[in-house]
DNA sequence: CAGTTATTTCAAATTATTATGAAATGCTTA
DNA sequence: TAAGCATTTCATAATAATTTGAAATAACTG
């Protein structure tokens, strides 16, 4: 409807065949656009893998995915800063991968649906 | 064999039963710290993780999902400079995300395997 | 209530990532 | 082979993420 499958007015030098052909199937330029999600859910997305990009954050999501743990076992296990421990911890709770609870002096984290589904390939326990 | 099945030395309060008896199961601070990926394991993974933390890399990943794509049309599609382009293309290829392969004076990117994974949740058209 | 503990918050310093524009590369055609 | 084209490379500037250590919270204990 509003592709143009004529030549689109990309290049001054035609461009490949194959890519041409098929872009025409699609509705051109404009039909290839339609097929990108929006910006609101690539920013989500994105923000999730992001949250994932970092060793220490992967790290935490692999130890929350064998139990439920404290900050303090957490810490003990990966070997850093409380307060690094803590900016990392509140990344992967605000995009959803783990979840929190506090228990007396303690605040226990576990993982969520969605982290499990990011914490996958290897076995929880020998 | 390694773990400590008593109280871990870990703090001056006891940590919460929940968490202790679990830990205690699966063999102490030791046992637990052994499901952990390798460091190199785990820099591979974060790796692949960012190259897809970034929204122009995104929609890249979802216009390449259609079909194989030379460099200005990616361009034409997502409105940015040949050199922000071509930068975000270089991180995806290193990461095994897309591929490429020159034709003319074109060159053509396309997914990979490993992309397709990680572009999942949306039709591939229409 | 005063002190201790586990964890978070904050501001500043450090480091990593991304953007920009000019120049370079390599292919193609006349 | 000179000129044009699509794309990349490079150095630098701009921006964003992470680290650090000190101070703040909030829950518990005596």
């Amino acid at each position: 409807m509003t592709g143009n499958t004529s030549k689109e007015c990309l290049n001054k030098t035609p461009i490949p065949e194959q890519v041409q052909l098929e872009l025409s199937e699609i509705g051109g330029l404009s039909g290839l656009c339609n097929c990108l999600p929006t910006d609101d859910e690539l920013q989500k997305i994105c923000e999730q893998h992001h949250a994932l990009s970092d060793p220490i954050r992967m790290k935490i999501l692999y130890l929350v995915r064998i139990q439920s743990l404290c900050v303090c076992v957490i810490k003990a296990c990966i070997g850093i800063a409380d307060s690094k421990l803590s900016y990392h911890l509140a990344i992967m709770k605000k995009t959803g991968l783990i979840s929190s609870h506090q228990e007396g002096n303690y605040i226990i984290y576990s993982i969520t649906e969605e982290g499990k589904k990011n914490a996958s390939g290897y076995a929880t326990n020998e």
